[in-house]
This record gives structure tokens, C-alpha cells and sequence, in this order.
DNA sequence: TTGAAAGCGCTAACAT
DNA sequence: ATGTTAGCGCTTTCAA
């Protein structure tokens, strides 16, 4: 005598009682995996909005090995520099039909081993990975199991072909250099490096070493320092530098976040930007144009990297191949604190 | 004579198998749902590790009904006040041992219906719906079947017991106002409002009608256009107000985004901010630090709604109950922009 | 304290 | 074109 307690949740099997047909043909209609009479198919399809089904995620997963959701690994997911690019990811991947996942490292890089990895292929489809946000060995073991993970701003190791997407830094700082040389005539030029083994810090000092040999001018290690990409730890060495005494016409301040940092430092020692010394960064984030002054700098394709990177990672699920790399081009953005206009 | 082909994926059996127990017992020591003899949970622990093993997303999901995951709906994922928000909600989440899902719904609030709906029972266990991302009809629906949702910078329609997270907009205004009456003694204060029906826009604008009365300071509907939280829609009303000469002492910009287009069409027509016109915003940005003039603002805090939406929103998933109503407190921020130092 | 086994709601292979 | 059915990898009774 018991009643039966209905289930709190539609199933297929509901929509294909009211339709008058087997499970499988629901399943067909909606996966369209199979053709299925026009009429038949209506029928389901009314069925479904009458009832209000939407399938199991658990359940399709489970059956399907596929959980549509591609994942982001990331250390830091309100940097102004990274906002955009989380915003080309999520466009990227609701046009594909995929869901987006996101976790944050918060600096330690994914500590947790083996049972608590927040994301893989017990929940994922792929994933992104940004720069420094999961060790190599566990990229290593990805690879390994031929999971799909796309890097931004950062190589593989080892040389695992994993594909990745990042800037044209290199380019991007030597032309930022070259305007400072060629423009404004500068020679003493100091670089303010971001922090240790990072890639895109490496490859803009390569453009500015580039740069520097170019028109002839020596390598000053005096003038270089390291400003992390941040702008407090920016201040330190600009404020070293002008308490030695230090000459320079320009700083070349590796991004966007030095940049303001070596700018708060000059102002305070009463120097004027760009007056006494030009100061440039590197990313174009939504603030240089706001800055007083307005800051010349390097703009980098940043919402295209996070779309390019799930677009890459979508092919890698779908087909098993991606490209190997994708440098995104890089453009001079001329404001004035590098001393124009 | 065909090849067993092995399993790309290690399950629970797999671990059973190696620790020599049942899958039962396996699933007891991953969740700690039953007592587990000390030395067989230690057997248990060391096979999961030496298999690499992490539990299925997808079948757990299916035998349990619960996905793990809390899912973001919001309208746009990258502006400024946003960010600060999603931090707060990624963390909050992260902490209490859910997956977040985000989508955007970019400006068309959730169009889709029935069968296209992004989130909701099918693949999460509860949703942050933030402010105009879901039709009333949707909300609807979702607390008719119990479907946990917290709402955030919205007031649930038809008076439904939706829990909601917003700040003190009201006396934040309130505050604000009160300082330029008082403490710079304006009085013809222009106000431009958010978009239509937006409720942080509303109290705002309460707040600025509540000091201007306890002031004894008339309310001057040609003071008042839309700025839509928006600069570029923020200058229309201000270019217009400058060219019929309608004089004011400040603008309170209703946001602090307007309050950047307020600013740049003044500053366009030759006023000087604070000199000739002070120009106050609300939200605090990152930005509103470095405008010239920094700007005067009000602080919400903005990362603890975002924790505090998903604290609540747990809360229901787990308990069944959560606040009717969060309201955040928000502080004056004095910079130079109201004509303060 | 442990194991056996019945689902969870789908997909996909196999029939028809 | 459609139906039947065997899993997918877990959780959760129920027994032992």
C-alpha cells in the first residue's frame, strides 16, 4: 500500500513515456545521433518542453565518458591582466557548448597530490592551464595519460608537445625599445624585471637586450633590476636607483603593474614622468590609458589568448591535435608617458 | 582469442582489487561514511595513491544526485566591479569543497529555454544568479522546485523567500551626499542614474533624495539623466547639461564608471574637477585610485559579497536554510575628486 | 567492520 | 526508423 513517491526529477524515461516512444529514441532526438522520423521527433520534442527536461549531466556523463566542461587552472583570477583573458575563455567555450570550471592555485601551485588534484579527467574534459599554476610533474602525468591541456604564457617542459599560447613578447618589448631609441633619443634605459622564471619577463628582456645591440648600445646591468610584475615591489628599485644616484632616461618596466609602481616612486622623489625620465610598461591593461600620465605600452591580444587557448583545447578534445603554438602578436600603444606628444 | 583491452580509467574496483577489500569499503574510506577498520583504510589510502586514483565526477554524481558544483550566472564576467566578486565567490567555493561553474549570459538574460538552459538541476547543486542574468520566469521555475539559488544585487520577484546578497546602497549614497552638502556646502547636486530598473540604481538614488531632504535642498528633476553605469553613456547627459548652461556645483555619478565619463566630458569642455565641478562615483574600482583627481567614492565590499553568495548559497544546499538578506555595509572613500586636501 | 548487489539516468551496440 | 538492453563507476541499503 505504500505510494510510490515520485521522482523529483524528470528522466528520459518520463519524456519517452509521454511521447509514446523507447528511451533511445529520446536520446536520439536530443543528441541527434541517429535520424529519427520528423513526426516521431516532434512528438519528443514536445514531450520535453512540456515536461521540462533537461538531462542529467552525472547521467550522460557517466554513460557518454564525456563531461563537456573544460577547466581553468589559474593562480590568480582578478588580476586586471587576467580578467579579459577569463572572459575570451568563457566566450570561447559557451560557443563550443562547452561548460567553463574554474580554480584558483591562490601562489602555492596545485599542493595537493594524487586524491584532492581539484581538476583532471575525473571531472574535465581538458583544461587550461595558466603560467605557474600546476607543477610539472603533474603536467608530466597529464601527458602521460594523453589528457587534453592547453598552457597560456608558459612552454611546456621538458619539452612535452603540449601546445601553448602566449604573446609576442619579444617583439612587442623590442619595439617599445626602439621607439625609446629611435623617437626619443634615449641611451641609458633601465629595465625593471618580473619575477623569477617567468616566461614572458624572459622574453621581454630579450627584446630589450635585442633592442639595446641594435643601435649599439652596451648592456648596463646597473640598470636592471627586478620589479616582479607588481607594483610595490616595483618601487624598491627605482627608489634604490635614485638614491645612488643612478642616471637614466627611460624605464622599461616590464609590465603594466611596475609601470605604475616606477611611476608612484618617481613622482614621490619629485621627478616628473615624462619629463625627467619616460617610464613604459607592457600589457595595455584597462588602466594605463587612465594614468597620469597616460602610459605608453605594449598591447597584447589578452581576451583573443584566453579564446585562442579553449579554441585549441576544443580541437584537442574533439580531433586529438592542436597547434603546437600560437604567439599572438603584440602592438605599440603610444601614450605619453614615454615622453610623445 | 581478442585482447582485453584495459580500461583507460582507474575506477574503484580497481582500487578494491589492489587493497584487497570491496568497492564498498573503498567508497567507505574516500567519504568517511561508515567506520573502516583502521588498517584496512590504510591499505585502502596506499592503493589509491599508488593507482593515481581520483574518484569519477560523473558516477559519484549519478549514484549520490549531487554534482559538487555551484554555478555563476551573471551578465558579464570582466568589469571591473565584477572582478573582485568572482574572487570572493571562487574562494568561497574552493573553501568549502565545491567546483564553480560560470556563465555569461551576455546582455540577453538567459534566453534560452527548457531544454537549453545552461545551469541548473541537471548540473549543479545550487546557482549565484547575479542581478538581471535570469527571467523572473526562470527564478520562477527553479524555486518551485526547491533548487537552491541565492541572488545577488537582486531582489527575488513576487516577494519569493529567495535569499539575496546586495550592499547598503542606500546609506552609502546617503553618506556620500551628506559629505558634499556639509562638508563642501554644494548644493545644486546632478545625479545620474544606473539603467533602468536596476536596483542598486534605485537605492542609490534614494539615498541622494534622503540627504538632499534632510538638508532641506529641493529636488531638482533636471539635475537628474541616466548614466547607465556606463562612460560613454555617462557624458551624453553631462554635454547636454553643460551646453543649456545648467549650473551645479557636483555630479554624483551613480557609479564610478559614470562617474570616469562625468569627469572626461567636463574635463573636455574646459571644467576643472573639483575646481569648477566635483564629480563622486560608488563602487570604489580599482580605477577610482588612480583618476586625476582621484576619486571620491563609496566602498562596498565588493569580494565578500561574492564569498558571502556562495557562503549562503551552501548553506541552502546543505541545510536547506540560508539569510533572507545580506546587506553589506558600505564606507565613504574621500580622495580629491569632492574637492577635499 | 565488511561485502553483495541494486540502482542512479543516461549512451550505444545490437536487434528488429 | 525504432526498441531492447548492457553497461558507465559510483553510493547505499541490506546481510552477514
Amino acid at each position: 500500500m505504500a505510494e510510490q513517491e515520485p521522482s523529483p526529477h524528470i528522466t528520459i524515461a518520463d519524456v519517452a513515456k509521454r511521447a509514446g516512444v523507447s528511451i533511445a529514441t529520446v536520446s536520439r532526438v536530443i543528441n541527434q545521433t541517429a535520424p529519427v522520423a520528423a513526426e516521431t521527433a516532434a512528438r519528443v520534442r514536445a514531450a520535453i518542453g512540456e515536461l521540462n527536461y533537461r538531462p542529467s549531466a552525472a547521467a550522460k556523463g557517466l554513460a557518454s565518458r564525456k563531461t563537456n566542461l573544460v577547466g581553468l587552472l589559474t593562480t590568480e583570477i582578478s588580476a586586471p591582466f587576467f580578467t579579459p583573458i577569463l572572459r575570451g575563455m568563457e566566450a570561447s567555450a559557451r560557443e563550443a557548448g562547452f561548460g567553463l570550471l574554474i580554480y584558483c592555485t591562490q601562489d602555492e601551485p596545485s599542493p595537493a597530490p594524487g586524491f584532492h588534484r581539484p581538476m583532471g579527467p575525473h571531472n574535465t574534459d581538458g583544461l587550461v592551464v595558466f603560467a605557474g599554476s600546476l607543477e610539472e610533474t603533474e603536467l608530466t602525468h597529464l601527458h602521460e595519460i594523453d589528457f587534453p591541456v592547453v598552457l597560456l604564457h608558459q612552454a611546456p617542459p621538458n619539452s612535452l608537445n603540449i601546445p601553448y599560447i602566449t604573446f609576442e613578447n619579444k617583439a612587442g618589448a623590442r619595439k617599445l625599445i626602439d621607439h625609446l631609441i629611435e623617437e626619443h633619443g634615449y641611451q641609458r634605459i633601465a629595465f625593471l624585471r618580473g619575477p623569477e622564471n617567468h616566461e614572458d619577463s624572459y622574453w621581454r628582456e630579450m627584446g630589450y637586450r635585442e633592442a639595446l645591440q641594435a643601435h649599439e648600445i652596451p648592456f648596463d646591468p646597473t640598470l636592471v633590476a627586478t620589479g616582479g610584475f607588481n607594483q610595490e615591489k616595483a618601487q624598491i628599485p627605482v627608489e634604490k636607483w635614485l638614491r645612488r644616484g643612478v642616471q637614466f632616461d627611460a624605464i622599461f618596466a616590464g609590465d603594466d603593474e611596475a609601470a605604475i609602481g616606477a611611476i608612484t616612486a618617481l613622482q614621490r622623489a619629485g621627478k616628473r614622468v615624462p619629463e625627467d625620465v619616460a617610464v613604459v610598461g607592457f600589457d595595455d591593461v584597462h588602466l594605463a590609458h587612465y594614468l597620469m600620465p597616460p602610459l605608453t605600452t605594449v598591447q597584447a591580444p589578452v581576451e583573443q589568448a584566453g579564446r585562442e587557448a579553449v579554441r585549441q583545447l576544443v580541437r584537442l578534445i574533439r580531433t586529438g591535435r592542436a597547434d603546437e603554438l600560437v604567439l599572438l602578436p603584440t602592438e605599440l600603444v603610444i601614450r605619453r608617458s614615454c615622453g610623445c606628444n
